[in-house]
DNA sequence: TGCCAGTTGACACTCAGTGCCACAATGCTA
DNA sequence: TAGCATTGTGGCACTGAGTGTCAACTGGCA
């Protein structure tokens, strides 16, 4: 075992690893979107990588995972808000504060959101993988709203419900060209949802 | 053309088909509890039902619908009463009969879903595949509340944490074992969502 | 310079899913 | 009952995803 940790970028090596990964994700991307995640193979991805075919699947378990460098992202951001919540602030209010930034980061990323979204609609086996990511994102928000002491169940059950809804506010935003206020969308739905939050233990 | 429509179950060949695409779900369902989803090929249960893999893609578009006969039923039988709410009834009524109706399904099949649930736990590309029923729920879940004529918007939104919450409520239901009353925490959980219905039109 | 560890490419393999064609079973009709 | 069209089935070959393995290469370090 080397005295290097894994991430530490300094080395050439790691640079390299980390362009060839950008590279295969960049030019994933930009055939999905020309062509149609169905018609693309991961030989013509490796090909236009100038990588072998063997060496893709050494950076994404699966196809669809160079489709989700975002998803992956966005999750991650969303855990990070949570996991910091302000001193006495109520668990609803960081789980609205981390809500509000991810719409925020929607609606800058609105481009690439409304491309990403035209190769999802066409490609249900995408949309399947991505509803995962809700499951994930869910169970970052139940732990978040439990941390009030109160009952757990409800707690899942308000993340639920706060994913379903705000699935639908997203795709509608989406759907309407990604113009609207998303963030006001988002937060008359979180307004109504509010009282599902448990009650402080 | 043939003067006979098709589903007219009359003949020995439609009797034979039948035969042939029950054995194949039962043998398949038997296979992937036995061994789990992934340890079982395509192959194995065409072996197993005694026809042909090229068969076997005759009546399954692909190995997880296999699985997913269930699904797909319940699905429609859901759909069936949304679209047949009782006179003058306002239409969050009708998707709580609808779903008190499903949570009643549940409860009498609680043994095949305890075992389906072990399987789908265990692969999480069944998991992926799961998760598109709720869509599809959601939608028919917005058309019935969007008849009393209010905001179609409020009703997805509505659907959307309706769906959400109840994915969380039968969950939990099945991770305590599908001993509790799933009917009651299902009409908790509608009663804290009741608000979020659009309002009368 | 030479060793070590990590990265890559090439090859072979399994398995899902599809197109195609020949064959057999079925149902209808003469 | 013989003959016909229809339709289900099996076999085969093919594409494409994903994995294991091994030899060759490259960066880091002494």
């Amino acid at each position: 075992m080397t005295a290097r940790a894994e991430g530490e970028q300094g080395g050439l090596r790691d640079r390299k690893k980390a362009a060839s990964r950008e590279a295969l994700e960049r030019v994933a991307k930009a055939l999905f979107h020309a062509r149609g995640f169905g018609a693309v193979t991961v030989d013509d991805i490796a090909a236009a990588a100038n990588v072998s075919r063997r060496t893709f699947f050494r950076y994404f378990p699966t196809k669809e995972d160079a489709f989700f460098g975002r998803r992956a992202a966005q999750l991650e951001a969303l855990c990070a808000l949570l996991a910091a919540p302000r001193p006495g602030e109520r668990p609803f209010r960081t789980v609205r504060r981390a809500l509000v930034a991810l719409s925020e980061q929607h609606v800058a990323s609105r481009e690439e959101i409304l491309r990403e979204h035209r190769v999802l609609a066409a490609s249900p086996e995408l949309l399947a993988k991505d509803l995962e990511w809700d499951r994930r994102a869910l169970s970052a928000l139940a732990v978040a709203l439990a941390r009030g002491g109160g009952e757990a169940r409800r707690a899942r059950l308000a993340a639920g419900a706060i994913v379903g809804a705000l699935r639908v506010v997203i795709e509608e935003w989406i759907d309407g060209g990604a113009v609207g206020d998303l963030r006001a969308s988002g937060e008359d739905a979180l307004d109504l949802l509010e009282g599902l939050a448990p009650a402080r233990g």
